[in-house]
DNA sequence: AATCATGTAACATTTAATGTAACGTGAGTT
DNA sequence: AACTCACGTTACATTAAATGTTACATGATT
């Protein structure tokens, strides 16, 4: 299977929401993505469902934010939009017969239990706000790298 | 792409290796993973290029041990059958030109980087003989529960 | 020489995400 | 009312990577 993006692609797609005034539709948010206003709107439904995103159809219509980005994570997101399979790897066996697979099972599984814990306790740490925040920092650091003020 | 499962059958199989005396054909592997002798011999050749068993052809020939049980992990075994991919997510772009999107991949890859460092710090910590040796005790917990002793 | 078992290349299958095409619905515009 | 815009949804095609399969070559043992 390919890499699953969808979360890298609604996290790009939410945070330039939230410095867009008005709607975008999906064929400006597809053209963004590099991809297909069909992916666009099938993935974002995944967002209006959970509430942080509205759609409106007809002349001005298309995507606006309908949340708190201080209160919606990574981890959030992650979740709306399926809360896809984490790993690439892992048995094909969940309830393996053989006693040599389960205590193989059991070890990999719970090597893979603590390292999604983490991922997900690191995705929920931050805020949809926090990103954003992030991107303003880092413009206005570049502006300041253009143009120096006397320290 | 469907589930790796690389990792986990060689482990399998390096285990009832373990406790099997003289060579195993990929023919009776094969049966034991349930699949085929040619994707047993495709993906045993990454544990015999690492030395971790060696083969043989002809009678009586087949695959066996080549190495302390003791000195490899489950981390040498994983990096033995290619080191796959081991995320399922990700970005699609590794060096977007949008600056949204780099704060969001370093906000995403930092929290798949520290998850990985994890799953590898716990993969290497334990040996295939700690493996079998956790297989032993199960064993031997199982016989104890049919015939407990006085205590 | 026959048989066994590995080694390898080439090709088919599978799976889940992604890409596309087609059609429907509702909202605003003219 | 007719038209256009934009979403909603279904159905199907494409893609990527692992896995499955077939075919054939090579070396070892009997």
């Amino acid at each position: 299977m390919r890499n699953d993006s969808r979360l890298s692609r609604m996290l790009h797609v939410l945070l330039h929401m939230a410095r867009h005034d008005g709607p975008m539709t999906s064929e400006v948010v597809a053209r963004m993505l590099g991809t297909n206003p069909v992916v666009v709107r099938r993935t974002m439904a995944g967002l209006r469902k959970a509430g942080y995103v509205r759609s409106e159809k007809g002349h001005g219509g298309g995507w606006s934010i309908a949340m708190d980005l201080t209160k919606v994570s990574l981890l959030d997101v992650h979740r709306a939009v399926g809360g896809p399979r984490i790993f690439a790897i892992g048995s094909e066996h969940p309830n393996p017969d053989c006693a040599v697979e389960k205590i193989v099972n059991e070890a990999v599984e719970g090597a893979m239990r603590e390292a999604e814990a983490l991922l997900i306790s690191r995705l929920g740490e931050v805020s949809l706000a926090e990103l954003a925040k992030r991107f303003d920092m880092r413009c206005a650091g570049a502006i300041e790298a253009r143009a120096p003020k006397q320290t």
